[in-house]
DNA sequence: AAGTCGGGGGA
DNA sequence: TCCCCAGACTT
């Protein structure tokens, strides 16, 4: 069990000290509304400071109050969320939203927060400490590190967060919650990094035992990280006569979840050019039961997530007669067209909007006849 | 306990 | 290219 190197009220005092003048100036500091900090706590997981702040602005712009987010509908919330990735955060954001407006304001402890859809050991801990005081340690990759590094525990992070969160518990009897955990974290955001430490400007550099130790690089130890597997999707460009472009929502859960995008099948990362097309025309045949015929390739775009290399090939896809959304397109809950005005509404995931700035893309006109057609392979 | 889930900043 | 970011949820 690791233990703190210096008594509470000291370490606490010091940090304080140190947070008051260093502390950065940003759109939820010193916010009283919980809703706002929330909001703010959510967007952070997983996701830099500089990231969030232009989405902060805007979802509480056109979410102003928790009972407006409640109101609204799941849609124009992805829309909002679109492009910052982890899309079940917006997902559980808006049902909490639900569950908390119904029963007429947030719970005001640690165990009644965790029962909110979205809400962590983390995130409960955050707005508990943050917008009501209460002694929880908000413990985060900030924090792990922080307090790894204080008291020399080198432990792989699972592990670690559980003993941290008992060992800092002291100090949040020593200061106030909301201040102590912000200036935790604003401490491994800014001095206490990953790598290079800035430990001559460190408030806790006397008392850190890493640094004592000449561990402080070492301290904790990098995270596994699974291999990055290959995943490669052939999307079809289909205009109807008035040129809106066919897009595809995609299943409440998984990946990319209640977003939507170009209809695209999964192919086989050997394939290339010719091949992929093929099995695109099988699939807007037996899986969207569309009359099209696979066109032109018009580009491709790929994406790194944390667990898959994406790469999407476009191809331009074109009806006979008159064009139709498909009823029940495979995959996915439903189907439009949808005219360019009208894209800010939807959700739409970043390598959706890349394709959709493929200079081929946003040129293509309604085809009015001859393709290359391509027949699909049995 | 291990996988899954986005996207980008910074070295 | 690699590591990580104010993590949560599923299996």
């Amino acid at each position: 069990m690791p233990r703190l190197p210096e008594t509470p009220a000291r370490l606490a005092a010091a940090l304080l000290d140190w947070y008051q003048r260093a502390k950065r100036d940003l759109p939820w500091r010193g916010s009283r509304d919980p809703y706002a900090i929330w909001v703010s706590e959510v967007m952070l997981q997983q996701t830099q400071v500089q990231t969030v702040l232009g989405y902060y602005v805007r979802f509480l712009r056109d979410f102003p109050t928790i009972e407006a987010l409640a109101a609204a509908e799941l849609p124009a919330v992805l829309a909002r969320w679109s492009g910052l990735g982890y899309y079940a955060r917006a997902r559980s954001m808006h049902a909490a939203a639900k569950a908390v407006v119904a029963r007429g304001g947030f719970p005001r402890s640690i165990e009644g927060l965790r029962e909110l859809p979205g809400f962590g050991p983390y995130t409960a801990a955050a707005v508990g400490s943050i917008a009501f005081g209460l002694p929880e340690p908000a413990i985060d990759g900030n924090a792990v590190r922080v307090y790894a590094r204080l008291t020399g525990l080198s432990a792989p992070r699972a592990a670690a967060e559980k003993l941290l969160r008992e060992a800092a518990r002291p100090l949040l009897a020593a200061a106030p919650p909301s201040e102590l955990n912000q200036a935790v974290m604003e401490l491994g955001a800014t001095l206490c990094a990953p790598a290079s430490p800035a430990c001559l400007l460190c408030p806790w550099s006397a008392p850190c035992r890493a640094r004592a130790l000449g561990l402080q690089e070492a301290i904790p130890p990098p995270r596994e990280r699974p291999a990055r597997r290959p995943m490669t999707l052939a999307a079809a460009v289909w205009r109807d006569a008035r040129g809106r472009l066919l897009f595809a929502r995609r299943p409440p859960r998984g990946l990319f979840g209640g977003l939507w995008e170009l209809p695209a099948v999964e192919v086989s990362a050997a394939r290339d050019g010719g091949d992929i097309a093929e099995a695109l025309a099988g699939w807007l045949r037996d899986g969207l039961g569309a009359r099209v015929a696979v066109g032109e390739r018009l580009g491709e775009v790929s994406q790194q997530l944390t667990h898959r290399d994406l790469r999407v090939v476009a191809f331009a896809a074109t009806g006979h007669g008159r064009a139709r959304a498909p009823a029940s397109p495979r995959g996915y809950v439903e189907a439009r067209f949808v005219a360019a005005a009208d894209l800010t509404d939807l959700g739409l995931s970043s390598v959706t909007r890349k394709l959709l700035a493929l200079p081929a893309v946003k040129g293509e006109r309604p085809s009015t006849g001859a393709v290359q057609a391509i027949v699909p392979s049995r």
